[in-house]
DNA sequence: GGTATATCGATAAAAGAATATCGATATACC
DNA sequence: GGTATATCGATATTCTTTTATCGATATACC
């Protein structure tokens, strides 16, 4: 159990929680590594690796226990104390993330919507209200808000974002397809899906190129 | 240029890509490896590196003409070649992805959306045609489309994988927030928004942790 | 035309992550 | 109670990625 969890980690824990709240759903008590490994198409000794940074061990023959192991990673996480946000950007991916119930699990919630379009100001979604943008600075100021979410089109999104940190914000979840600059003080993580379709696409082409050769050669080698 | 892109750089390809078509419309010809760090927030040297991969280089004094560079960076994420796409799960993610213009740049074209929902069945958008899922094997396998873009909630996701990997699909681009299990052959990106999350609410919670020593103790360093 | 310099690219070093090895140990089973 | 074994964790190795160093060179300027 240490205090430095690396990065790749980090993003990893979320996984193992999600899949650990499902076996306890299904009863069972115990779990090993290899049998974490096996369903998340990770290797045993990564999950090791990857646990042994957040909670203080299995035991040989049995495995971690989930219940605690649930515990640990929440901790790891800060799942325990919840984060207030303001979302900016109230179209279809914006009322996404508003619907989505899974954020409190995550320690995170919108406390409200902004956007410009007078057609959807003051509608409800999921119990949040969308408010007029010109309110975003006082709310987040009043609320002491930390965490900004962006679903605006990419040419607004300069725009919001300075907003936001003028605002007192301090973390920004940036979904439109854009790079934005903010102070170095501010953490800025953006979705980045032309980043994920690169992946994809090059293991696709690969993959096609690798079926022909299949065709052709008979050569029955796995790309990955 | 080499042929063998790491993936840490083809995820920076696209960042890049954006950045030089912005540059290319305000009628810049030429641009330093150390330019491009400076305004996304990298260095020089990675630039360089990750450049060197895709295109046969700049020129001293000069740097690297924008032109040519854009093409090459489209080359190497194969945009040139468009890839036909499904998508199943037609509520506020699914129109999100639906409506996205950019896409197309990306060599992505969504062809339909598929939804069980009887009251989103026939509706268009953006153009795309909202069917019943039972006709989903038939369209994919007649179309020969080899990409999956799952917008589904978290339940339904599993057995929407089954039938994607059923209807020939090989590429599945996975935004419900749960693991899929599929053949080693197929290629499942997941779109890992809880991962985001952890990384963002972790550097907020370091941060914020960090203030505070700043005001009780003086100490100004900045925690990254 | 000659020289200074901005900028690149090749090679090397360092840092970070993933994987492998192997000994330790708690439990199960005889 | 003693022994075999599943499983962990510490240490070592390999691989990937990032960062540093430094020499090469094309252009700009004198």
């Amino acid at each position: 159990m240490s205090t430095n969890i690396s990065t790749q980690t980090l993003q990893r824990l979320p996984l193992y929680l999600n899949f650990l709240k499902e076996k306890k759903k299904s009863k069972a008590v115990n779990i090993s590594s290899s049998a974490i490994a096996e369903e998340l198409g990770l290797v045993d000794i990564q999950v090791r690796k990857d646990l042994a940074s957040v909670s203080n061990g299995g035991k040989p023959k049995v495995g971690y226990i989930i219940e605690n192991l649930i515990i640990d990673i929440k901790i790891a996480l800060g799942y325990d104390n919840t984060n207030d946000a303001v979302l900016i950007g109230a179209g279809n991916l914006g009322k996404a993330l508003l619907s989505y119930e899974g954020f409190s699990e995550y320690g995170l919630n919108i406390v409200a919507a902004f956007d410009t379009n007078a057609g959807v100001i003051n509608e409800i979604v999921n119990g949040k209200l969308i408010l007029q943008v010109d309110k975003l600075k006082n709310l987040c100021q009043r609320m002491k808000i930390h965490i900004g979410i962006i679903t605006v089109p990419a040419e607004c999104a300069q725009s919001v974002c300075n907003m936001l940190v003028e605002s007192g914000v301090v973390a920004i979840w940036n979904f439109a397809p854009t790079h934005l600059k903010a102070p170095e003080n501010i953490m800025i993580k953006s979705e980045n899906m032309a980043a994920s379709l690169a992946v994809l696409s090059k293991h696709l082409t690969e993959k096609i190129f690798s079926d022909q050769e299949d065709n052709t050669d008979g050569n029955n080698d796995e790309t990955r």
